[in-house]
DNA sequence: AGGGTTGTAGGCAGTATTGCCTAGGTAACA
DNA sequence: TGTTACCTAGGCAATACTGCCTACAACCCT
């Protein structure tokens, strides 16, 4: 399998902070972009790049709390990590509430950052996994047509009315025609059994 | 139907906290509980009486987060509401990564620990419902004989192999015996079809 | 105009499922 | 020693599914 490159994304209006992060995480071989403001961040970010988001939380213009939240809307690849000056425990609360995986006080030592970076690393791995298969199975679902499409949501939708005759009175065609349908989903999806085909959907679509 | 009863318990070796927090509760008219350590609630706590648990952070003897991480390997339904006179910005998100609703630092506003308190309650309420459910469910799956539920695992584990002959095959069986029992396991489960069973299956055990 | 895709539908043979019947063996229990 | 529950397994008939074939109409694209 190929290792997906996974980026260290640094976002603060403290220069100091930028830079002095910057080339500890590029000495250890992270690959880093810093941003000096989460807009600056937005605009180069086209929410696919994977990796952790070494975030500020207090900035002018958009908060790092209201980044963080608009990422979380987009769902990416991102595990945020908090770095904050000033922000206290109720910051901190809605942070992880949020999502984020941890929220750190400045000072910090270096070695907790990295800790926390290489844990965001896993999770971020491990779900970039998750979508993969996901990705997977639906690309088979998409290859169905949307007669037969319709016809695994009845099954779905109704597992105890999966006959031929049921079906194809609900969609007022042949028992025949579901027949022919059905045959064409297994195929195409590469199952044997409608039980799988249920089973795999209600997985995807929960 | 019938709404359970939701308690607020109050944890704090404050006695002037236990004594403010309890007061002004029932006056509200919840239904309260307070203890001065987590060793003495946990003495009269048996995993099954639902609410919210108000829990000061710092507390000589089991600390509150101790007690958190006790309750949260139980899976009891209780939403955990830290309150603190000196805990801090790690504490805090220790406490909410660990599932707490909520961490307020003393003193708080009444108001606020009400509104949590409601919070909490919704998702409890949430919770012993989806709980109910699965129970119901799982009640079904309890009256299936050994080798039925056998039968069961096999189709859920291999929904592409799910004909008589070939379960028959893997319990070194007749198919004809296998027909018998997934005659039994639908009218057990009141389901109509291999594709319920398994759908349902799947849905309770991930 | 021709070709591809899709939805529709039937025939036919083989296989599978289902419902309803019987029936023997074993183990637990009163 | 019965009784009960469970696992086993077969017969038989009705129903359903599957795989293979054909066929036609509608639509889109070239």
């Amino acid at each position: 399998m190929t290792e997906i490159e996974l980026t260290v994304f640094v976002v603060d209006d403290d220069h100091d902070i930028r830079t002095a992060l910057s080339r500890s995480l590029r000495k250890r071989g992270y690959q880093v972009e810093s941003h000096d403001c989460a807009e600056s961040f937005l605009q180069g970010y086209d929410g696919r790049r994977a990796g952790c988001l070494v975030l500020d939380y207090g900035m002018p213009g958009m908060t790092g709390l209201e980044l963080q939240a608009h990422l979380a809307g987009m769902d990416c690849p991102l595990a945020v990590i908090f770095i904050t000056g000033h922000g206290g425990v109720p910051e901190s609360v809605q942070a992880i509430k949020q999502g984020a995986i941890d929220f750190l006080e400045k000072p910090f030592r270096q070695a907790v950052l990295l800790e926390r970076i290489e844990a965001g690393f896993d999770l971020i791995r491990q779900k970039l996994q998750t979508c993969r298969k996901e990705r997977q199975a639906a690309a088979l679902f998409d290859r169905l047509t949307a007669r037969e499409r319709e016809i695994v949501d009845r099954m779905v939708e109704n597992p105890s009315a999966i006959s031929s005759k049921e079906i194809g009175a609900r969609l007022g065609i042949s028992p025949r025609t579901v027949d022919h349908h059905r045959a064409r989903i297994l195929e195409k999806l590469q199952m044997k059994s409608v039980a799988e085909v249920i089973a795999h959907a209600r997985h995807q679509r929960g």
